[in-house]
DNA sequence: TTAGTAGCCTGTTTTATGGCAGTTTTTAAT
DNA sequence: ATTAAAAACTGCCATAAAACAGGCTACTAA
């Protein structure tokens, strides 16, 4: 927590400069997708690339914020810390999405934090940059706009579902979100979680997921041994939350 | 529900044209602060002025998005409809600021009913018109970029608020936020307001409101006759949650 | 091999909150 | 002023979910 992130940004990351975004692969990049409109020599030649590993935690709470970082390859997981630091998920990110845009509006600091599931490569840009190229290019801003839009609408259903559906339910909705999300491999949902995270972004204790587990194997819904889970009835489940209408999409 | 909007804004609303922006006060409203950006004649001069009578909706859940609303005048309560039809706030908004901003994004239909609180004059602008002025105007787009993007952050405080505070502190945490947001006539939180109406807020129940509000009154931290209410000791209140760092403002 | 640790699991207890039912008070309408 | 209706209030009970406590399993390191 009181650690310098400029320190922190040096000392623990390697910096790299051989990921150009012209040939990045990242279609839904929204840097990416404004290639077009941004001049010859733009502020993407200075993007740094940075990489980190498994564990390695790159955003810190707290920290002021100077830049955005994309993922250009590999998962994270933001969160922040709650009360009685009680952590609390966010979301989980993969590549070409966005992560400390948070602390874009007035805030000062990065209210969230952020760490990397598995070795990542993060591109980052600085804030000044990023604003020159919005107040430049009105169909990058706009794009950014829509963004955070639906990322309000995204946040505000998270609401509802946590204010008004039962655990059980909620531990479905974070089955099918990561399993939508990150689809699965050789059957097996493909990112290995802790009980203790589909908890933290459940909104509930590792207990109870663990309790919920079981009595979906029973229901043969699901099975799971340890970290490898697999929805066996994807449709059930999604029946059993549709009637609620949430779809936390992305 | 099945109100046709189209219809349902020629039948309920008088259509007046005399409250231009340029004449306008609201100075944090955002069309007002980006006026110099615009040219002569332009969009503005589309805009629809509407007036509501006190109870009247005019957004309904589901209806379909053609444009954005500003308050020119008046309170406002922004709402949708939870699991078993149980009515959540979303938020309370006031001069200046945007309603059905959510649903610029990906989303056609408004996910927000809006009902007047009291009597309230609204600025209409069409979604074409705003968004040919949002990809004109980098200034403007990046101002609502902002906008949207400090939402996100009130969104998010509020996930943490509901998954982690106790009923009592939320409502505390509703007060405050009413306080904070609409001040004090005479001693009185200046917007009177339903016992229901604080439980759909906080996301808890009208007896929990009620139970929690008397309580208050016997520690005499507020005092209470109906919908009189007065903080008699903002500073306390305040401290009871301040260990958790929640300021939903705006 | 053994020890140690982290993650997973389960039964019991405690607590906060929601729901109901009945009463009183306030507000609105005739 | 009288009545009706809505809002505010209170006590009681049911229950979902959190907290606690102890045990099991599997992996890692020495």
């Amino acid at each position: 927590m009181t650690l310098n992130p400029n320190r922190a940004l040096k000392d623990s990351r390697k910096v790299t400069t051989d990921f150009s975004c012209t040939s990045c692969c990242n279609t839904n990049c929204l840097i990416h997708r404004n290639l077009q409109h941004f001049p010859k020599s733009s502020f993407i030649d200075n993007k740094k690339t940075l990489k980190c590993k498994k564990r390695q935690q790159f955003i810190i709470e707290g920290a002021s914020v100077n830049g955005l970082f994309f993922i250009l390859k590999g998962t994270v997981k933001v969160f922040r810390t709650g009360i009685n630091g009680r952590e609390q998920i966010v979301r989980f990110a993969k590549e070409g999405e966005i992560i400390g845009h948070r602390g874009f509006g007035t805030e000062e600091q990065y209210s969230i934090g952020a760490i990397a599931l598995q070795d990542v490569i993060l591109c980052y840009f600085s804030k000044d940059d990023l604003q020159e190229a919005l107040l430049e290019n009105p169909n990058f801003s706009y794009d950014m706009m829509l963004f955070y839009a639906n990322e309000l609408n995204r946040s505000e259903s998270k609401i509802k579902s946590i204010s008004q559906m039962t655990v059980r339910e909620r531990v479905i909705d974070t089955l099918l979100y990561i399993h939508r999300k990150f689809g699965d491999l050789r059957g097996f949902i493909n990112l290995p979680l802790s009980r203790k995270e589909y908890a933290d972004y459940a909104g509930t204790t590792e207990e109870q997921v663990i309790r919920i587990f079981s009595t979906l194997k029973k229901e043969d819904l699901i099975t799971a041994k340890g970290k490898k889970i697999s929805i066996t009835n994807v449709q059930t489940l999604k029946n059993e939350i549709s009637e609620h209408n949430f779809y936390l999409d992305t």
